[in-house]
DNA sequence: ATGATTCATTGATTTACATCAACTTTATGT
DNA sequence: ACATAAAGTTGATGTAAATCAATGAATCAT
């Protein structure tokens, strides 16, 4: 399920940069990008081996030095409160950058681990803002970056706030399948890489909950759940379930 | 209460620029930017008269094509649901800036109204943009900014997902009371633009706590309430109330 | 001013979800 | 392979906050 593939490349580098050649290039990087701009970003983006499942790519309090962009695998970003228990703040897919939230202040506001065996793209931050003043096209994508994110919390705040624990999860499930689907991967079924206990974490709501919500979208013939592995049976009904239409499709 | 008081300055912009002589300068501008610098971003603002009370900046689904920072008065942004209720995704104080979201989708994805006699600056993105590429320390400013705005709906999900009503109520006041010291206003008295409903509804709560709550938190000697006006009595009590230590200093 | 409308407060009742508890299944490590 | 730990499920009970309902205060419009 999409692993490093492109690791070999990398010292081979003769026809294609890595970037260019890497299957998230569409989504990852500004489409308007001329080839020698790529090639200079490639430059610069360090490829660090692979994260195990657990592994912090950074914690909070961490000095801010770059950027991450996943490759393969998924990383959970959280808090920790004064009383040590976490808040998970968001899932991150192939594609998404993590660290945006560390720009203001020099060190990480917030913990990244791996969920699973993940690969990243390690962007230095100094060296891509210097970059982004050479090509436009780079820098307006950055911004349009951070737009999404900021949209993207603030939904998450909109469903946090006004909706009910099955409407959370329907949407998650919803927010997650479309995510895949951006990724060429199947939106009908998929694994879920992170515990009920991060899920129910994320969503503002206790374990149990998720748990009987998943045997409830089950005997309803939502889905059809093993474990981690999910298959949405009624997308339809999923929708319904969300609280009707969150077109999924525009805000990841 | 921090009227438009440089507004008679804006034709007669003689010595000084209007965005240097702006009381909220520090807070708006980066600090590095240069004077000339200052005086071609001043340039491309546009000073719009005064919104009244209830007066849109923008609505939903209107094209993106300027930032808004807030001069005086105040704004409150919400996304309207598909059945027509809305949710509050913020209040914005003066030196804050609305429409960082709608940079992604060049439409604007919630609305923003006046809840108060409002004055803005209107920066065109278009031409910030291209400031952006000449001014390395102009750049700067908007990831921070942008990257201060994430930060701040993280943590806005971290209360909705795990505080209980009275912590969700507390904070906001703290914070509130932290933006208002950081303008040089009185952090310990102030008028709160927003109503009950509004509030409840930014806080994913019913109307009807939220006044149970003000209520509790005079007796307990917390606040003083008049209508609108707030006073903080006991400001550590309301720390304590907010389940200790926000800090509220750091991120806004 | 005066009625009309919106906004705010307070009490009574309901409910969605958390919590507590017991148990089962799946990982993990030697 | 086995013991031990961690994660997940299911049921019983409790509770924080929503909802319903009634009333009072403030703002708006004529």
């Amino acid at each position: 399920m999409g692993t490093a593939d492109n690791f070999i490349n990398l010292n081979s580098a003769s026809l294609k940069t890595a970037c260019e050649s890497c299957s998230l290039h569409q989504l990852c990087l500004p489409l308007e990008l001329a080839h020698d701009d790529i090639a200079e970003l490639d430059k610069i983006i360090k490829r660090t081996k692979p994260l195990h499942r657990g592994d912090y790519l950074f914690e909070m309090g961490d000095p801010f030095t770059s950027l991450y962009a996943i490759r393969s695998g998924s990383i959970k970003t959280f808090t920790s409160t004064d009383e040590g228990e976490e808040q998970v703040t968001g899932f991150h897919l192939p594609s998404e950058i993590v660290g945006l939230d560390a720009i203001i202040s020099s060190h990480h506001p917030c913990s990244a681990r791996a969920l699973e065996t993940t690969s990243v793209c390690e962007i230095p931050f100094e060296r891509l803002e210097a970059l982004g003043q050479k090509i436009p096209g780079l820098q307006r994508q950055l911004l349009r970056i951070m737009s999404k994110e900021i949209l993207t919390d603030q939904d998450m705040m909109v469903w946090l706030g006004k909706k009910s624990a099955e409407e959370r999860l329907a949407a998650l499930l919803l927010r997650i399948s479309s995510r895949f689907r951006d990724r060429n991967f199947s939106a009908m079924e998929f694994n879920l890489s992170m515990s009920r206990t991060d899920i129910a974490n994320y969503l503002g709501l206790a374990v149990e909950t998720i748990s009987r919500l998943f045997s409830r979208f089950q005997q309803e013939g939502l889905l059809r759940v093993d474990r981690k592995y999910v298959e949405i049976t009624d997308y339809e009904g999923l929708r319904q379930m969300a609280g009707i239409a969150p077109d999924c499709h525009h805000h990841q």
